[in-house]
DNA sequence: GAGTGGTCTAGACCACTGT
DNA sequence: CAGTGGTCTAGACCACTCG
C-alpha cells in the first residue's frame, strides 16, 4: 500500500467486489482518473493494467474500462495462496492435523531438483487438511533447512506462510504448479476419509522466494469430490 | 510484433527458450537494455515485466534481472490455448471427430448465463479428441450464433479458434475456468475409452471477445490419466 | 559509492470508437 | 469530430545490493 498505484488498485478492486461499481459499466476514463487521484496517466495505468490481468476490468481502446462480472465465480483459488488464507475465506470447520515433523537427509531426487549441497538437510512435513469433520486434503512438505531453520508442529498446525513472511521476513515470489489425477497410495487411504473413491487430485508445487531461490516441494493430495480450481486466463500476448 | 515491447518480449524469449541465455545468469541491466535496443527504459521495463509475468525472469532490486529455468516443466498448459495449438506442440498421433454439429435454443440457465435474448440460437458442438487411438477427451461447446453466424464440420474438426480469429476476425479477450472431478455420465462412457476409470476431470470455461461479450461455453471432459496441468503463480500484489 | 531495479511525472503521437 | 486507451520518451528520485 506504500505506492500510489497499488493503493488506487486496492481502491478500485474494493469498489468492485463490494458492488459499489456493477458489472458491465465503464470506469471512468483515464484522463477523468489522473485528476481523482492527482496522479500522472501512467500511474493510473499501472493500476488499471492489474487489475484487468486480475480480472476485475476489460479495457477496450476508444471506449473505456468495462466492470466485469466478478461474483459469477465464488472464490479464486488462483494464484499462490496459503491453506490458511482460503480457509479463512470459506466459513467451514476447518482443522490441521500435523501427522509427522522431522529433519531428514533429502533424498537423491530432492537433492538434485533443489541444488542442495550434500550436507543440507530438509523438513518434512505431513499434514491432514479436515473439512466438517472429514480428513479430504493430504499436504506433504519439502522445506530447505538453510532458509527455515527452525520449525514446531504449532507452527505447521497454524500457518507455515504466515510463520516464513512475518517471522522470518522472507518474501514468497513464485511457485510452478502441477496438477495431475492418480491412484491413492496407502498413505493415502491411511490419512484420508476416501470414502470409497479410487482417484486423488495431486497438486505438486515448487515454491521460491523473491529472489529465486527454491524453498519448498509440496504434494497437496486432494479428495476428488473437494477439489476446485478456478482460473482466470488472458490470450497471448 | 508490431509494438517495440513485444518485439524485444519476443526476441528475449526466444533467447531463454532455446537456451542462448542461460538459467541463473543475469540479463543485462535496464540502461545497458536501453542501449542495445535504442529505447526508452520505460518500454525495456513493459518488455521485461512481461517476461517477469510469464515466468522466464525474476526481477531481483539492486542485483538484476535472474533468467529462470523454463524446460523443468516440458509444456505449460496454463493460460488460453486451444486444442490445436496445443497438439501442434505434441508429436503424437492425433484426431478429432465431430460426434455432433447443430443449431439449438438454448436451454434456460444458458440463455440467462450468456444474456441471449429469447430468439437467439446457439451452436452446439460435441468432439472426442484421440490420442494414439484412443479417445480421452470430449469437449463440449456452446456458442452464441449471433457472434457465430456459420459453421461446419470441417471448421470443428479443424480448428474453432483459428476460424474465429482469422476468419471471422474477431479478437479472443479472456476466460474464466473451472476444474473439477466427477463421475462419468453415460456420455461420457459411451464416447470415450474409459477402461474402468472412474472419474472424469472436467474444465469448464466461458470465453470472452476483446470487447467483453461471452461468446463460447466449454465443458472439456478429461480421462484421468491424460490429464495435467502446468500453472506459473506470483504472489499476490 | 556505483550500479541495480521500482516509482512517478508531463508530455507527445497514434489507433480506435462513438456521434 | 472529440474522447478513449496504447505506446513511447527523457528525466527524476528512491530503495536496495554489493564490494
Amino acid at each position: 500500500m506504500k505506492t500510489k498505484y497499488l493503493a488506487i488498485y486496492n481502491e478500485i478492486s474494493k469498489q468492485i467486489k463490494s458492488g459499489e461499481l456493477l458489472p458491465d459499466s465503464l470506469l471512468p476514463s483515464e484522463n477523468e482518473l489522473t485528476d481523482i487521484y492527482h496522479t500522472s496517466r501512467e500511474t493510473i495505468r499501472k493500476a488499471l493494467n492489474l487489475l484487468s490481468q486480475d480480472g476485475y476490468i476489460q479495457k477496450i481502446r476508444g471506449k473505456g474500462s468495462v466492470v466485469l462480472n466478478v461474483n459469477k465465480f465464488d472464490f479464486p483459488v488462483s494464484g499462490l495462496v496459503s491453506f490458511k488464507e482460503i480457509s479463512q475465506k470459506l466459513d467451514n470447520q476447518v482443522r490441521t492435523i500435523v501427522n509427522e515433523l522431522s529433519l531428514e537427509k533429502p533424498s537423491q531426487s530432492m537433492k538434485k531438483q533443489m541444488q542442495l549441497s550434500s550436507t543440507d538437510l530438509v523438513w518434512k512435513i505431513v499434514r491432514t487438511r479436515e473439512f466438517d469433520g472429514q480428513k479430504v486434503i493430504l499436504d506433504k512438505d519439502i522445506l530447505v533447512q538453510n532458509l527455515i531453520p527452525n520449525l514446531t508442529k504449532e507452527i505447521c498446525a497454524d500457518s507455515l506462510y504466515h510463520y516464513i513472511e512475518k517471522e522470518l521476513n522472507l518474501t514468497i515470489g513464485f511457485a510452478k504448479k502441477e496438477i495431475v489425477v492418480v491412484e491413492p497410495t496407502d498413505e493415502d487411504r491411511e490419512l484420508l476419509d476416501l470414502e470409497g473413491f479410487s482417484n486423488v487430485v495431486v497438486i505438486k508445487s515448487y515454491a521460491f522466494l523473491d529472489d529465486a531461490t527454491l524453498f519448498q516441494y509440496t504434494e497437496s493430495r486432494h479428495r476428488p469430490d473437494k477439489f476446485r480450481f478456478v482460473d482466470f486466463a488472458r490470450r497471448n500476448h
